[in-house]
DNA sequence: GCCTTCATGTAGACAATTCTGTCTACCTGT
DNA sequence: ACAGGTAGACAGAATTGTCTACATGAAGGC
């Protein structure tokens, strides 16, 4: 299974059903696109049941992120591995990683920053646990580069350049148009290893 | 007057008052989050007016990201301009000129990723409107660089680092925050040159 | 073993609000 | 005559959230 596609959850318990059906819903459509009743009819649960596990949408928006959170950094950091990425070993195992995630079928970008983008500027906690998500991404990137004083300034960098290969590649829509922010990608970390 | 401030339009035909009033909206709240009938308070006009003009809100969307990018557009051309950009004279002028727009108060990232992120599942416009928007982007920073084979790959590269500032500037809230952002961003694009 | 309690679930009506969009009726300046 | 405007009622759908009434199975005290 992959990080992001669910197929049937029809014997878990009501509550994960409801939590995996809200995460392909609300990563495919967007949060605000997606209401309620489509989760409670989609996740084969009632009304009574969704309210009692998750009070307000916002509760259920919540638990969506953290949830999505640990899955993808789990994906990242076992993707990592799969292609070559050690302590110490270099950036480039990365460009590979991305190119995994973007030429899934349904990537739709990243979905804390289509989050932010969506409620940033109405419900405040996103941005925060956004930034969370993202201070993580870095530290699992710090773990590639040597141990020396430049170590952080270049995890920084590095996220700012695997970032901006997200919200490109959410523009291109064909898996051949991908290869054009991995091109970028590989560019762009290439230069950095060399600084 | 700066890119993304508007202060008061009480004197501009209908038409107009309503553009701007979304435009503000929109970019601060979100396009989702912002109802018409607040636009058409906001900007004091009647329902029968407003759907004289738009008839509909998907109309008022295209005309606000049209609008966003004729502005974004001339303000960034003129702002690399200010910062000493020239012709094929590198890179670097586009840092000053990001930390212009990450530093005002109202920035809240870029209307085009926010925008499919809102929408790109739903409504697939703006997936298309967003990419020629970033394609400008591109031509105007390819100006920037010499003349030679390499060109658009840089270009692209640097666009991409750029995207990946914007993003991360959005999850940065107080102005000494952004200074993060722009140095990964002063980072990847020194990087860039020496390749 | 029995009874109670409680968590978890089903089915669906209903309330309150918000959202987009339409309609009638009238006014004003060119 | 007509473009452009005002004022506001109204329709129809969607959204979030509450409420009543009932079923079931497991845990614990007695």
């Amino acid at each position: 299974m992959s990080y992001d596609t669910n197929t049937d959850f029809s014997n878990l318990p009501a509550k994960d059903r409801i939590l995996l059906t809200a995460h392909d819903l609300f990563y495919r459509d967007g949060i605000r696109a997606t209401g309620i009743d489509k989760v409670i009819a989609e996740s084969g649960v009632t009304k009574v049941t969704f309210y009692r596990h998750f009070p307000s949408k916002n509760d259920l928006i919540r638990a969506f992120l953290e949830y999505r959170h640990r899955r993808w950094m789990d994906w990242f950091v076992d993707a990592i591995k799969r292609h070559g990425g050690k302590p110490g070993g270099g950036l480039m195992p990365l460009v590979p990683v991305l190119e995994e995630w973007f030429c899934n079928p349904i990537y739709r970008g990243c979905a804390f920053i289509n989050a932010v983008a969506e409620l940033g500027g109405v419900l405040p906690d996103v941005v925060e646990i956004c930034s969370m998500h993202k201070q993580d991404m870095v530290r699992t990137i710090a773990g590639l580069l040597p141990e020396n004083e430049s170590r952080q300034r270049l995890a920084y960098a590095a996220a700012t350049a695997i970032d901006g290969a997200i919200v490109r590649a959410q523009l291109e829509s064909k898996t051949a148009d991908k290869r054009e922010s991995l091109q970028s990608l590989s560019v762009l970390l290439a230069a950095l290893e060399r600084t």
